[in-house]
DNA sequence: TAACACCATGTAATAATATAACATTTGTAA
DNA sequence: TTACAAATGTTATATTATTACATGGTGTTA
């Protein structure tokens, strides 16, 4: 069972805010759309966007500088994370693919390592782009 | 075959530098590095950092904002890159796993999506690191 | 040669992303 | 209620990256 985070008031109202963008939203991004709540500086944005990551609740697109929400209710994956990223529209898609994400939680290195943790970021043309 | 790339002047001095450290480099920790051989400005280094990833002579590491030198001399996966972090002593390698590069290159999401790009980032303590 | 394309360089200014430092407040549990 | 952890508020600053514009080489070709 998920553990539940109840968020503070700065953490919800950015979470919503992602919650409800159907594009990974900038740090900068988020604090203009939350000024008129009362959140004015970049640092009430930045450890919300903090807690939000270590909780699960939001990813950050590393190749992008940009945050979305986690596609995955129960949030399980939150340190084995894979991205579908559309690099003409810039679409981002969270893929929830279970033999992916097997495979890689499972992948040994030549030096033995195990790892706690994963990001992937794959790259290409969504549907429609291709299509264009 | 790999097609040869005659770096410039620029590129030579930022790739040599790159190639030579044995941690991941940052662009302004470049710079100041390079300053003595007349490089004076953050957009020179990022134009030659931009060209070294683009021909696969250095790969950047997105989690960390820092750049390092491609380990497979023929760097026919300049698209297609894997690395190993380790979250305690910041040590960063290039995985060279034929059955994973295989595997995720072929990798076709639920949508039929087909990528033709991924960098992946693994996370975790390496052997030095754990046995402390 | 002259005109052109192409790539690289030089320089200044500025934009975008992220953190440090410090004071205060709020939630929660002993 | 006391004590502690977590969150907030605020100012300033550090770090990362790009825009804009001018100049300089090198190879091609008209
Ligand atoms: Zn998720
Ligand atoms: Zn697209
Ligand atoms: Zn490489
Ligand atoms: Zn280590």
């Amino acid at each position: 069972m998920e553990k539940q985070h109840n968020l503070s008031k700065n953490q919800k109202i950015i979470f919503d805010l992602i919650d409800k963008s159907h594009e990974p939203l900038k740090a900068y991004s988020i604090l203009f759309n939350v000024q008129k709540k009362g959140i004015n500086a970049p640092l009430q944005v930045y450890r919300a966007l903090d807690k939000l990551v270590e909780i699960g609740k939001i990813h950050k697109i590393e190749s992008r500088n940009a945050f979305i929400a986690c596609q995955n209710s129960s949030c399980q994956i939150s340190k084995a994370t894979a991205f579908s990223i559309c690099e003409s529209c810039e679409k981002v898609s969270e893929i929830n693919n279970s033999k992916l994400s097997k495979y890689l939680s499972n992948f040994v290195d030549e030096t033995g390592m195990k790892y706690s943790k994963y990001n992937l970021e794959f790259f290409g043309l969504c549907k429609k782009c291709k299509s264009k």
